[in-house]
DNA sequence: ATAAATTTGACATTTATAGTCAAGTCTAAA
DNA sequence: TTTAGACTTGACTATAAATGTCAAATTTAT
Protein backbone atom coordinates (compact mmCIF):
# COMPACT_ATOMS: atom_id res chain seq x y z
CA UNK A 1 0.00 0.00 0.00
CA UNK A 2 1.38 3.54 -0.99
CA UNK A 3 0.96 6.28 0.84
CA UNK A 4 -1.45 7.84 -2.03
CA UNK A 5 -3.10 4.82 -2.22
CA UNK A 6 -4.63 5.01 1.50
CA UNK A 7 -4.83 8.82 1.84
CA UNK A 8 -7.65 8.14 -1.73
CA UNK A 9 -9.00 5.32 0.82
CA UNK A 10 -9.10 7.54 3.61
CA UNK A 11 -10.86 10.40 2.02
CA UNK A 12 -13.46 8.34 0.24
CA UNK A 13 -14.37 6.41 3.02
CA UNK A 14 -15.53 10.16 4.30
CA UNK A 15 -17.29 10.83 1.08
CA UNK A 16 -14.98 13.69 0.49
CA UNK A 17 -14.04 15.27 -2.76
CA UNK A 18 -10.62 16.21 -3.72
CA UNK A 19 -11.46 19.49 -3.75
CA UNK A 20 -12.96 19.47 -0.48
CA UNK A 21 -10.02 17.79 1.16
CA UNK A 22 -7.38 20.06 -0.50
CA UNK A 23 -8.96 23.23 0.74
CA UNK A 24 -9.55 21.99 4.22
CA UNK A 25 -5.79 21.36 4.31
CA UNK A 26 -4.92 24.45 2.40
CA UNK A 27 -3.02 22.25 -0.31
CA UNK A 28 -3.55 22.83 -4.14
CA UNK A 29 -6.24 20.46 -5.61
CA UNK A 30 -3.24 19.41 -8.22
CA UNK A 31 -0.95 18.18 -6.05
CA UNK A 32 -3.27 16.39 -3.91
CA UNK A 33 -4.13 14.89 -6.97
CA UNK A 34 -0.40 13.92 -7.89
CA UNK A 35 0.15 12.35 -4.61
CA UNK A 36 -2.72 10.26 -4.35
CA UNK A 37 -1.79 9.08 -8.10
CA UNK A 38 2.34 8.75 -6.38
CA UNK A 39 3.16 11.46 -8.86
CA UNK A 40 4.56 13.36 -6.14
CA UNK A 41 6.03 12.77 -2.82
CA UNK A 42 3.61 14.45 -0.40
CA UNK A 43 6.15 16.48 2.14
CA UNK A 44 6.20 16.06 5.92
CA UNK A 45 4.03 19.06 6.64
CA UNK A 46 1.99 17.96 4.09
CA UNK A 47 1.34 14.15 5.56
CA UNK A 48 0.80 16.36 8.98
CA UNK A 49 -1.66 17.87 8.22
CA UNK A 50 -3.63 15.13 6.34
CA UNK A 51 -2.90 12.78 9.65
CA UNK A 52 -4.59 16.08 11.83
CA UNK A 53 -7.62 16.18 9.54
CA UNK A 54 -8.63 12.72 9.60
CA UNK A 55 -7.99 12.09 13.12
CA UNK A 56 -5.87 9.21 13.33
CA UNK A 57 -2.08 8.68 14.50
CA UNK A 58 0.67 10.74 12.87
CA UNK A 59 2.76 7.18 12.76
CA UNK A 60 0.57 5.74 10.80
CA UNK A 61 0.94 7.65 7.24
CA UNK A 62 4.30 8.58 8.43
CA UNK A 63 5.70 5.16 7.88
CA UNK A 64 4.12 5.01 4.33
CA UNK A 65 5.95 7.99 3.48
CA UNK A 66 9.08 6.30 4.82
CA UNK A 67 8.47 3.93 3.13
CA UNK A 68 7.87 5.82 0.01
CA UNK A 69 11.33 7.52 0.03
CA UNK A 70 13.47 4.08 1.04
CA UNK A 71 11.37 2.00 -1.53
CA UNK A 72 12.38 5.07 -4.09
CA UNK A 73 15.76 4.68 -3.25
CA UNK A 74 16.29 0.92 -3.79
CA UNK A 75 14.35 1.67 -7.24
CA UNK A 76 16.37 -0.72 -9.22
CA UNK A 77 17.97 -2.43 -6.82
CA UNK A 78 15.09 -4.04 -5.34
CA UNK A 79 17.29 -7.75 -5.16
CA UNK A 80 19.54 -6.18 -2.87
CA UNK A 81 16.91 -4.43 -0.41
CA UNK A 82 17.11 -7.77 1.82
CA UNK A 83 20.51 -7.07 2.19
CA UNK A 84 19.93 -3.10 2.87
CA UNK A 85 17.52 -3.19 5.32
CA UNK A 86 19.80 -5.52 7.20
CA UNK A 87 22.72 -3.33 7.28
CA UNK A 88 20.45 -0.75 7.97
CA UNK A 89 19.30 -2.72 10.77
CA UNK A 90 22.47 -3.25 12.10
CA UNK A 91 23.79 0.65 11.54
CA UNK A 92 20.86 1.98 13.15
CA UNK A 93 21.20 -0.35 16.59
CA UNK A 94 24.72 0.25 17.36
CA UNK A 95 23.59 4.34 17.02
CA UNK A 96 25.48 4.90 13.82
CA UNK A 97 23.24 7.50 11.65
CA UNK B 1 30.76 0.18 8.77
CA UNK B 2 29.20 3.62 6.68
CA UNK B 3 30.60 3.86 3.13
CA UNK B 4 32.87 6.59 3.18
CA UNK B 5 34.86 4.18 5.73
CA UNK B 6 34.91 1.02 3.64
CA UNK B 7 36.36 2.90 1.07
CA UNK B 8 39.18 4.44 3.61
CA UNK B 9 39.91 1.04 4.95
CA UNK B 10 40.20 -0.57 1.08
CA UNK B 11 42.45 3.14 0.12
CA UNK B 12 44.65 2.39 3.25
CA UNK B 13 44.83 -1.56 2.68
CA UNK B 14 46.92 -1.05 -0.56
CA UNK B 15 48.93 1.96 0.88
CA UNK B 16 47.31 4.29 -1.51
CA UNK B 17 47.13 8.15 -0.38
CA UNK B 18 43.84 10.08 -1.05
CA UNK B 19 45.51 11.98 -4.39
CA UNK B 20 46.33 8.61 -5.79
CA UNK B 21 43.19 6.83 -5.57
CA UNK B 22 41.49 10.81 -6.80
CA UNK B 23 43.18 10.30 -9.20
CA UNK B 24 43.09 6.69 -10.63
CA UNK B 25 39.59 7.44 -10.90
CA UNK B 26 39.78 10.83 -12.26
CA UNK B 27 37.90 11.98 -9.07
CA UNK B 28 38.92 15.06 -7.17
CA UNK B 29 40.73 14.63 -4.02
CA UNK B 30 38.30 16.98 -2.37
CA UNK B 31 35.59 15.18 -3.16
CA UNK B 32 36.78 11.44 -2.61
CA UNK B 33 37.81 13.05 0.52
CA UNK B 34 33.88 14.46 1.83
CA UNK B 35 33.17 10.84 0.87
CA UNK B 36 35.12 9.02 2.83
CA UNK B 37 34.41 11.03 5.64
CA UNK B 38 30.60 11.38 5.01
CA UNK B 39 30.35 14.79 3.90
CA UNK B 40 29.20 13.80 0.70
CA UNK B 41 27.11 11.21 -1.16
CA UNK B 42 28.68 9.47 -3.63
CA UNK B 43 26.88 8.99 -7.11
CA UNK B 44 26.57 5.47 -8.53
CA UNK B 45 29.34 6.23 -11.46
CA UNK B 46 31.90 6.97 -8.07
CA UNK B 47 31.41 3.90 -6.57
CA UNK B 48 31.10 1.68 -9.89
CA UNK B 49 34.68 3.36 -9.96
CA UNK B 50 35.85 2.36 -6.69
CA UNK B 51 34.86 -1.19 -7.42
CA UNK B 52 36.71 -1.67 -10.59
CA UNK B 53 39.33 0.40 -9.32
CA UNK B 54 39.93 -2.44 -6.88
CA UNK B 55 38.84 -5.68 -8.51
CA UNK B 56 36.07 -5.89 -5.91
CA UNK B 57 32.22 -6.88 -6.34
CA UNK B 58 29.91 -3.78 -7.19
CA UNK B 59 27.51 -5.19 -4.63
CA UNK B 60 29.43 -4.64 -2.20
CA UNK B 61 30.02 -0.92 -2.19
CA UNK B 62 26.35 -0.77 -3.38
CA UNK B 63 25.28 -2.34 -0.65
CA UNK B 64 26.71 0.22 2.10
CA UNK B 65 25.49 3.02 -1.00
CA UNK B 66 22.42 2.41 -0.68
CA UNK B 67 22.26 1.76 3.26
CA UNK B 68 23.75 4.85 3.41
CA UNK B 69 20.73 6.64 1.62
CA UNK B 70 18.05 4.40 3.45
CA UNK B 71 19.12 5.95 7.05
CA UNK B 72 19.39 9.17 5.96
CA UNK B 73 16.00 9.52 4.52
CA UNK B 74 15.27 7.93 8.31
CA UNK B 75 17.10 10.37 10.03
CA UNK B 76 15.55 11.92 13.24
CA UNK B 77 12.66 8.39 13.08
CA UNK B 78 14.93 5.97 13.80
CA UNK B 79 12.45 4.19 16.17
CA UNK B 80 9.77 3.98 12.99
CA UNK B 81 12.73 1.80 11.01
CA UNK B 82 11.84 -1.73 11.58
CA UNK B 83 8.38 -1.09 10.93
CA UNK B 84 9.27 0.76 8.09
CA UNK B 85 11.34 -2.03 6.71
CA UNK B 86 8.72 -4.56 7.03
CA UNK B 87 6.55 -2.53 5.15
CA UNK B 88 9.09 -1.71 2.70
CA UNK B 89 9.76 -5.77 2.41
CA UNK B 90 6.21 -6.47 1.98
CA UNK B 91 5.48 -3.88 -0.59
CA UNK B 92 8.73 -4.99 -2.81
CA UNK B 93 7.78 -8.75 -2.45
CA UNK B 94 4.67 -8.34 -4.09
CA UNK B 95 6.18 -6.26 -6.91
CA UNK B 96 5.09 -2.82 -6.31
CA UNK B 97 7.78 -0.23 -6.12
C1' DA C 1 60.16 24.10 10.87
C1' DT C 2 58.71 22.33 6.61
C1' DA C 3 56.89 19.47 3.23
C1' DA C 4 53.40 16.32 2.11
C1' DA C 5 48.71 14.80 2.93
C1' DT C 6 44.29 15.79 3.93
C1' DT C 7 40.40 18.74 4.94
C1' DT C 8 37.59 22.68 4.48
C1' DG C 9 35.09 26.50 2.52
C1' DA C 10 33.58 29.58 -1.15
C1' DC C 11 31.85 29.57 -5.42
C1' DA C 12 29.50 28.25 -9.88
C1' DT C 13 26.71 25.01 -12.19
C1' DT C 14 23.39 21.68 -12.63
C1' DT C 15 19.56 18.96 -11.14
C1' DA C 16 15.61 18.05 -8.32
C1' DT C 17 11.67 19.53 -5.73
C1' DA C 18 7.60 22.42 -4.79
C1' DG C 19 3.74 25.40 -5.80
C1' DT C 20 0.36 27.73 -9.10
C1' DC C 21 -2.77 27.87 -12.53
C1' DA C 22 -5.12 26.94 -16.70
C1' DA C 23 -6.36 23.62 -19.91
C1' DG C 24 -7.43 18.92 -20.72
C1' DT C 25 -9.80 14.45 -19.84
C1' DC C 26 -13.16 11.50 -18.03
C1' DT C 27 -17.72 10.23 -16.34
C1' DA C 28 -22.46 10.37 -15.23
C1' DA C 29 -26.85 12.43 -15.65
C1' DA C 30 -30.11 15.15 -18.38
C1' DT D 1 -24.71 14.17 -27.22
C1' DT D 2 -24.20 17.86 -24.48
C1' DT D 3 -23.34 19.77 -20.11
C1' DA D 4 -21.47 20.04 -15.44
C1' DG D 5 -18.64 18.38 -12.03
C1' DA D 6 -14.50 15.82 -10.62
C1' DC D 7 -10.17 14.81 -11.45
C1' DT D 8 -5.70 14.93 -14.05
C1' DT D 9 -2.07 16.83 -16.67
C1' DG D 10 1.34 19.94 -18.37
C1' DA D 11 3.74 24.36 -18.62
C1' DC D 12 5.75 27.58 -15.95
C1' DT D 13 8.22 29.77 -11.94
C1' DA D 14 10.66 29.70 -7.75
C1' DT D 15 13.36 27.55 -4.34
C1' DA D 16 16.36 24.25 -2.50
C1' DA D 17 19.71 20.48 -2.88
C1' DA D 18 23.42 18.07 -5.11
C1' DT D 19 27.75 18.21 -7.60
C1' DG D 20 32.27 19.71 -9.20
C1' DT D 21 36.35 22.84 -8.97
C1' DC D 22 39.85 25.10 -6.87
C1' DA D 23 42.60 27.41 -3.50
C1' DA D 24 43.40 28.18 1.24
C1' DA D 25 43.66 26.14 5.74
C1' DT D 26 44.72 22.48 8.73
C1' DT D 27 46.85 18.27 10.23
C1' DT D 28 50.50 14.86 10.26
C1' DA D 29 54.95 12.92 9.96
C1' DT D 30 59.79 13.83 9.60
Amino acid sequence: MQLGEYIRKLRKSKGLLLRELASSISMDQAILSKIERGDRKATREQISAISDYFQIKDEELKILWLSDKVIYELKDEEQLAEKVFKVSKKRIKCGKS
